[in-house]
DNA sequence: ACGCCTCTTCACGATCGCTTCATCCCACCG
DNA sequence: CGGTGGGATGAAGCGATCGTGAAGAGGCGT
């Protein structure tokens, strides 16, 4: 999941990305609304953190602007505390929620877990493909009972891959979900990532969920071919 | 459905009480901290509406004691809308919701209903995970038979872990939970009390039960991988 | 005021996992 | 059936992260 934290004092930012990443989003910042507005392809990010207050052009500005582009990507505006206009300006200028800072880091992690659940209707935590299943929250991982530990990157990547079942996805998609920006899509991490996936979840078992579609990407399903 | 709301300012109190009243709630008030806890069968409430602000004993310690008594009884605490740290010690405390003043009367009986619906069992006087047991009230650990004797701080954080079992917790959130907001995250303060919790509790046994979540946090679980 | 205990800070070494690279394998094309 | 290009694999480098011992800071009771 790939958030983008648009903020600009950098106590902040650092505070909130620092918190994000250890909790396994991949997590760009831009330090005022024209850079936020200027990222390269900002309707790929999941969820969108947006200050209110930021120098240049303000978050209720970009938030419309983003909103006008079409850009559907769930926002959570930070408002200062005794604004009460500002959240109604938020809201009404396309925010999906709001938190009033100062803010404690878990409330902030509860609402964008419920921005990110909104996608997959899927209630709940877990995930599941085939015999395979994986929980959001614990970050317990079992394929037919017995569980798996993964790594984090490995985490990140299947949670990704069961989040969109029975669906290709290409390398770049990928890459802009589970890296962040800064991924240098020369080299071929995520075939080593996926190799190393596959050895914990399919390993040994006679039925593979990680498919590969050549040219294409790859595909976690518990149908064969499709 | 019996609710007791502890609040100092009379105008404040007569509102939410009447209110409450007008919903098919019986309503007692009490007007400090002292009172709240001398009242007969404090624990018969279904729930209990805790001002922070009050005169003599202020609500968080209202809070820590009746969970120190034992009393399961779901309580929501009104906060003054700035003190960030004041909710988060709130919930520490042993409260199960906070409403931030001025707040909708709506609001709080949304709240109320969640509360009432809520089974109680939540806060019981040990918890257990593996042969390690913590009892809350007495503040006695042991494994194994073993009595473990702890500081505050490693008391603290095993029970906040042992709260949430099998659950991989991040730096960020143990922060702010164990300690108070003005943490430094650069620090690895954490660690630090992990390492000596582990000596205390996982030393000399084959059977580990904190496990550390590379790039993540730390996790407490009888199950070996997670 | 003193000493003890706990919490915190810091520096350093060990470890782990992310990434890179070179090489091998295989599917699909003509 | 052989060539080609994309994918799989194993190993190794390196940087981030974690564990650890020790020492400083601060509080509490004696």
């Amino acid at each position: 999941m790939r958030i983008l934290v648009v903020e600009d004092e950098p106590r902040i930012a650092d505070f909130v990305a620092r918190g994000l990443a250890e909790n396994g989003y991949s997590v760009d910042t831009a330090r005022d609304g024209e850079e936020a507005l200027h990222w390269p392809s900002v309707a790929e990010f999941d969820v969108i953190i947006l200050d209110v207050m930021l120098p240049r052009v303000d978050g209720i500005e970009v938030c419309q602007t983003l909103r006008r582009q079409g850009t559907r990507t769930p926002i959570l505006m930070l408002t200062a505390r005794d604004a009460v206009e500002d959240r109604v300006k938020g809201l009404d200028s396309g925010a999906d929620d709001y938190l009033v800072k100062p803010f404690a880091f878990a409330e902030l992690l509860a609402r964008v877990r419920a921005l990110c659940r909104r996608e997959p209707a899927l209630l709940g935590t877990t995930l599941t493909v085939g015999d395979l299943s994986l929980d959001t929250i614990t970050r317990h991982v079992s394929r037919g009972g017995a569980s798996v530990d993964l790594t984090a990157k490995e985490f990140a990547l299947l949670e990704y891959l069961m989040r969109h079942p029975d669906q290709v996805l290409s390398r770049t998609v990928i890459a802009e979900h589970v890296w962040n920006y800064d991924f240098d899509n020369v080299t071929n991490v995520i075939d080593v990532h996926v190799k190393n996936l596959r050895r914990k979840i399919d390993g040994e078992y006679e039925h593979k969920l990680i498919h590969t579609m050549r040219g294409i990407g790859y595909r976690i399903s518990a149908r064969g071919a499709g």
